[in-house]
This record gives structure tokens, C-alpha cells and sequence, in this order.
DNA sequence: GTGAAAGCGCTAACAA
DNA sequence: TTGTTAGCGCTTTCAC
């Protein structure tokens, strides 16, 4: 146990309590200020968190939950958290739920006692279970809006629009949407999005998937291919590149017989070939935003905080090589 | 705040301590404990961390250090982390250096305080360093060796013999180490184990790269290609794959005209086409028996205890799609 | 087996 | 501006 606020008062020859002002910012002479950060940084002192927290209720970490830390989707959201963190005196307390929402309702009550604030990632939990479980003045909700918390995400809608805009133009007439998990808050989204298919005279045929994951993708592959749509766009890249392994081993071309849109834009879009075409998503933005908002949230602290703030990033469809014009 | 052992106390009847021992396991007789359980559930009482943190001096934290959430070599170990904690009631801090040895260093020191016990995921800073930022009681190392520290790692060695092997045996004569970032301890030892190449007649030309990423690959790959070996040894995964696109997208075959070989399994190695033959790492194993290994060494706390356990997890070649016999 | 009392390290009144 | 005092919630002697 390193030196105390006592060890480095009677290092000034001052008194505890000043030593603490000094610290943290309180009223102190610029003198014995600067008395005591130099005294504090000769014995390497650093205040005790615990006995911070037990008194101000503050434990200067920001909890984060994750559904699961394999998906690259939420990794790049961490990134942007713990990007944002590394700039204050927060520390990061990260949980993963495994995709059990069990699980993960029993996690956000523990963190809640070990952090000041919650970052939220949990597409499948229920609205309800959502506003239950968290504290409108301590919480933000990530990927996802839920009326009376704080969000950030991005409108899933206009670049799914985008896409099937995209896939019309290029002649496409029938096409496939393989869905994402059953509940998942952006999937529904998604879905709404896909309405504009019949303006635009084209036929949409819904494939379900179990998961979100490559394998499941290989999957659905098939079973996109035999609704007899040309073009084809999945709920996330991952899902999308998975078929687009499938299709390639099958011999079907891509995009020459079948064109392909992923949802995301993960890292590995843009590594495989073709290269996907995929309705990009901020998520490192989505994750700085969110830390940011939190950190707001926390010090403003006036009680009754009027609405919740909903932040809405810019998302919209980057056209790589597994789209095209669709045969004859 | 929620409630207090003072209010468990008084709706069982019992004085603090008594709620205190039968919530720690202390010594109470089966009908109080039975009945502080009771309340204790009744009301929602958690005990609060920074109060015990205070006392006996464990927050119930571990800290995890890892140089970049990017790089998903991490992410698996993450997960393997965080699955093993999970079971456990302690929490995971999560700090990220972003490959920044300065900020590495003062990381580790804020991290310490906040946690009982630390993992720490640290390429390139030197042994010494290592040693003289890290408590031996408290610390595990991951994904290398540091003689006076527990350490959870692979021996890269024989994975890049099996490799050099592998190649030799399909008639390359001349190949290329693309090698990884400076200091890194695993690049180290992968140089060692090129050494076989010379008893094997294999000519061996090794190719710098700044930083162990995809775009860096798409550099080393016209890099690796001009030095006229036919098959090509990569420090990582990201780097192979960013190699195997740039010489597919010059016309370069792969495995007909060229073989790669990456590092580490990571998801995408079986993602791309051709299939990447790598040498798999058991990376979300490293994170859990990493973890493992820290709570055994923060429960025993035998002061002096002998020496630190090095763990040492096998590793070998998978051999996939992107090598085949040498070209003529 | 249980209660009373003290104190972990710090900060927030309240005096001075 | 500074010092004194009290106490956050819990555990842990020490009596009983």
C-alpha cells in the first residue's frame, strides 16, 4: 500500500484535508498547492480510489457491456470507448454477455455498483427490460434507441435504402434479405428500410439465420441462392461474407451471377475478395460518442436532466466489388 | 445507495459483524446464516466493493493491458479472458496502450491500484521494464517468456519449423520471413526457429515491415515478391492475408505461383480465399489459463512463492489452401 | 457464536 | 485559506 494523504501531509507539514484540496482541485493557495503536488509526486503518491468511492460514491470507472467480444462489430465500438477513456481518469470495466440476456441482466446489475455509469450494448434485450434495468442519468444505450435513455447509434434505415436503391439501379428485380437475429433492435430497423423495395418494383424475399456469423452465413448462402433472387443483402458482413465463400465454392460468380451487400463495414470487407459492398457504420464514433455522452451525463448530474439526448450518426452504403449488374 | 449490513442487521436482529461473517463465510451458526441470506436476498444487499476494497485491500479487479483492441489477435485473447472471469466474481479492467510503450508504463501503474491482479499483453516493451513494473505475486504475463514472472504463452519455435518444413517439403528452395513489428519478443523467437532452413537447404530472405497490419501487407507483398522467393513466411495473419490479396490483384497465383503461410489463426484466416495456412495459437486458451493462472497466484499468496510458472500451450501448422508444391 | 468498537484512506462539513 | 472532526460501509480484533 503506497504512501497516504497523512504521508504526504506531514511531507508539506500541512493537514490532511488540504492535501486532498490540493489534489483534487479544491481552494487551495497556489503555494501549498504546488507544495503538495510536488511532495505527492516525490512519494508517488496516488489517492486511493476505494476510499474515494466509499465517500462520494464515485468509483471513476465506466462500465461497458457487450453482447460478445468474437463479433468485430462491437471490438471496433470497445476501441472508440476505451479510445475516449484513455483521455480522462475513468477506467474501463468491460463486460460480455455471451449473447445471454440472462446473463447480461444480472452483469448490468452487478457493474452498476462498481461503475459511475453504464455504456450499454444489447441489441436483443427488450425495451422494457432496458429502461428497468438502467438509470436514465448514469446510462447510455449503444446501437439502438430506446425513448427515454440516452442513445447513440446510426438510423439503420436510410442505408438500407440505399442498398436496395442501389441494387434496382442496377437491374435487379428480386431480392434476398437474410435477417438477423430474432429481436435484435437494428434487424427490425433493417427490415422497415427494406418497405421501399415495393415503390421501386422490387420483390424481397426474407431468409432467416440463427446467428450473425460467418458459418451461419455459409448457411444461408444456400438458401438465398434458392429463392432465385440476383442480388443479396445480410443483416451484417460477417453473415455476408460467409455466403460470399459459399456462392465462390459453388461456382456461382459474384457479382457477375449474384450481387452481394454487407452490413457494418468491419475490417475484413474490405480484405476479402471481392471486396463487399456494405452500408459502413461509424462504430469507433459510436463508441467515442457514447463514452463522451456518458461523461456529460455524469457531471452534469442536475437531477432531473429534461429529455434524453439521442445521438444519430451518418451511415450510408459503400460500393465496393460484390455488386453489379444483374444478369442479362 | 442500496442497503447496508446496518439494515440486513436490523431485519434479522443481528448485530453488522454477524451479517459480515455469514455473508464471508466466517464462523455463524447455520440458523443466523441461513436467515442474514434470507434478508440479505430480500433486500437486494450487495456488499459494497469500495468499502471492502478499503479494508483488506482487494478491489476484486483484474487488469487486463493488451497494445491494440484492433488487432483481433487480442480480441480472441479478450474473450478467453473475460470467459474465464466471468465464472468468478471478479471484474475485468480493460486498458489499451494503442502500441504505445510510454503510455504502456503508465497504464500498468494506474492499473495496479485499481486491481488485485494484472495480465498483461506486452509485445514489445523490454524484459526489464517488465520486471521492474510488475509484482511478481500479482502479475501474469501472456504470449511471452520473462524468466522472474508467471508467463502463458506458445513456443513460437516449433510452429515456424513445422512451417519451413512444410514448404521445404512442397520444393521451395528460397523463401521470405516477413518479419514483425521491432522488438517484439515473438518475432524474436520466430527468427530463431528460421534457423532450420539452412539444415534444410532453404535459402532464407527476411523483409522488414512497420507494423504488423493488412495495409502493411499489401507493401511486404511486392516486397517478399521481388526478392525471388517462392514461398513467403508472415510475422501474423493480417500481414499474410494483406499480402495474399496484393499479389492476387497482380496476377500473382496463389498457392500456384506463390505460398503463404501467416501466424496466429485468427477468424479471417479461414475466411479469405484461398484459405490461409497459418500456425494456429490457441489464443482464447492463452486468455483463460492466463486468468486462471493470476487467481491461483492471488488466492494462494504464499508471500515467497518459489518460482513463477511458465505455461506453455502447443501451437502448430495448419495447413489450409494458400501453399502448394513449388512452382516447376 | 455473537456483539461492541475501532479503523481502512479519504473528503466534506464546520470552525477558525 | 487552512485545520479539526466526523464518517462513508465494511471487516476484524477483542471481549463475552
Amino acid at each position: 500500500m503506497g504512501p497516504t494523504v497523512t504521508d504526504v501531509a506531514k511531507a508539506v507539514g500541512v493537514s490532511p484535508s488540504t492535501v486532498s484540496r490540493a489534489m483534487s482541485g479544491g481552494i487551495v493557495s497556489p503555494a501549498t498547492r504546488e507544495a503538495v503536488l510536488d511532495a505527492a509526486a516525490k512519494l508517488g503518491y496516488q489517492p486511493n480510489r476505494a476510499a474515494r468511492a466509499l465517500i462520494n460514491g464515485r468509483t471513476g470507472n465506466v462500465g461497458l457491456l457487450v453482447p460478445d467480444l468474437e463479433n468485430p462489430y462491437y471490438t471496433e465500438v470497445l476501441k472508440g470507448v476505451s479510445m475516449h477513456l484513455r483521455r480522462t481518469d475513468y477506467h474501463l470495466l468491460l463486460a460480455d454477455s455471451d449473447e445471454d440476456t440472462a446473463w447480461e441482466r444480472e452483469m448490468l446489475h452487478t457493474l452498476r455498483q462498481s461503475s459511475d455509469g453504464l455504456l450499454i450494448c444489447s441489441p436483443r434485450l427488450a425495451d422494457a427490460d432496458l429502461v428497468t434495468l438502467a438509470d436514465p442519468a448514469t446510462t447510455v444505450v449503444l446501437n439502438r434507441i430506446v425513448d427515454s435513455l440516452a442513445c447513440v447509434t446510426i438510423d439503420p434505415v436510410p442505408g438500407i435504402q440505399q442498398a436496395v436503391q442501389h441494387l434496382a439501379a442496377l437491374g435487379h428485380r428480386h431480392i434476398a434479405y437474410v435477417a438477423g437475429p430474432p429481436g435484435s433492435w437494428s434487424d427490425a430497423r433493417r427490415r422497415e428500410g427494406l418497405a421501399i423495395a415495393e415503390e421501386l418494383g422490387v420483390k424481397v424475399d426474407v431468409v432467416q439465420s440463427a446467428t450473425p456469423t460467418f458459418d451461419a452465413g455459409t448457411l444461408a448462402g444456400d438458401l438465398a441462392l434458392a429463392t432465385g433472387a440476383s442480388g443479396i443483402i445480410a443483416f451484417n458482413d460477417l453473415l455476408a461474407i460467409g455466403m460470399l465463400n459459399r456462392l465462390l465454392s459453388r461456382g456461382v460468380s459474384v457479382p457477375a451471377d449474384v450481387s452481394i451487400i454487407g452490413n457494418d463495414d468491419i475490417a475484413m470487407a474490405s480484405m476479402c475478395a471481392p471486396k463487399l459492398t456494405t452500408i459502413s457504420s461509424p462504430k469507433e464514433r459510436i463508441g467515442q460518442s457514447a463514452a463522451a455522452t456518458l461523461l456529460r451525463l455524469l457531471k452534469d448530474r442536475t437531477g432531473a436532466s429534461s429529455t434524453p439526448e439521442h445521438i444519430l450518426l451518418p451511415a450510408g452504403l459503400t460500393v465496393r466489388a460484390s455488386t453489379g449488374v444483374a444478369p442479362q
